[in-house]
DNA sequence: TATGGAGCTAACAAAAGTGTAAGTATGAGC
DNA sequence: GCTCATACTTACACTTTTGTTAGCTCCATA
């Protein structure tokens, strides 16, 4: 997740339709490898680190810190750091990022018809 | 787009999480640079080559190809050849490509209503 | 003393995605 | 013969994303 480098017409394209299309916008939102998933968990109640660990198995330690960290930029989750020892963290839907969870199930019943057409195949 | 590595646990994790949630299944679909931009311009009707490149000002002939291949592959649009001179070539969403565009209208939605958010800040 | 859990962070490496520049085949029109 | 248009293709380079490995801090408990 290193910084973009300003003279990336990689990125000048993307920026370059996101601001025509909001629907390119909110597609580049989720598309973190992880991010759709952990909509998903956070949909039903607050998680702490760990607990969103437990639920995808394959993931590291790394992969969920930076996912949860560009998140939380995106404004997609909120983060509340509890001063215990050991330190408890909890993360949380926005309530923008509720929004979401309606377009993520119509994503999953779409996904479903799609997966149905090709394994017959 | 070369090929992907059989020992890349990148790409089998991507498997596991497809494998378990549809709607990761979906989103991985969609995540193409301008995947979601020619679905939206193909919603419309039948269009060529050319005409999407005028739409996408900054794409080029390989990057719209490569896009319209893997749609092609992922079953979200059609080819239609026509062997005049010069060729003529035609895209067009298939069914389960047409079922997405409530989705995108979704997504373009929830887009709007989180870039008002950010813009504001 | 050391062991352990929670939630990270840093340095590095690999893979996937995207962009640049140049070229192809075809036949029509000049 | 030369150029034009269409819809590509090839070889290469760059950017971004993801993974690997190893660490760290805090204090409680054994």
């Amino acid at each position: 997740m290193s910084k973009i480098k300003p003279t990336s017409t990689h990125d000048e394209n993307k920026r370059l339709l996101e601001a025509e299309c909001p629907e390119i916008y909110a597609s580049n939102l989720i598309n973190g490898q992880w991010t759709v998933a952990i909509c998903c968990y956070l949909g039903a109640g607050k998680m702490r680190f760990a607990a969103l660990k437990k639920k995808l198995p394959a993931i590291t330690d790394r992969m969920l810190t930076l996912e949860l960290r560009k998140m939380e930029e995106k404004g997609l989750i909120s983060r509340t750091i509890f001063a215990e020892v050991p330190v408890r963290v909890e993360y949380e839907l926005t309530p923008i990022g509720h929004e979401l969870t309606p377009v993520i199930q119509q994503l999953e019943i779409w996904g479903k018809k799609h997966k149905a057409l090709f394994d017959k195949q």
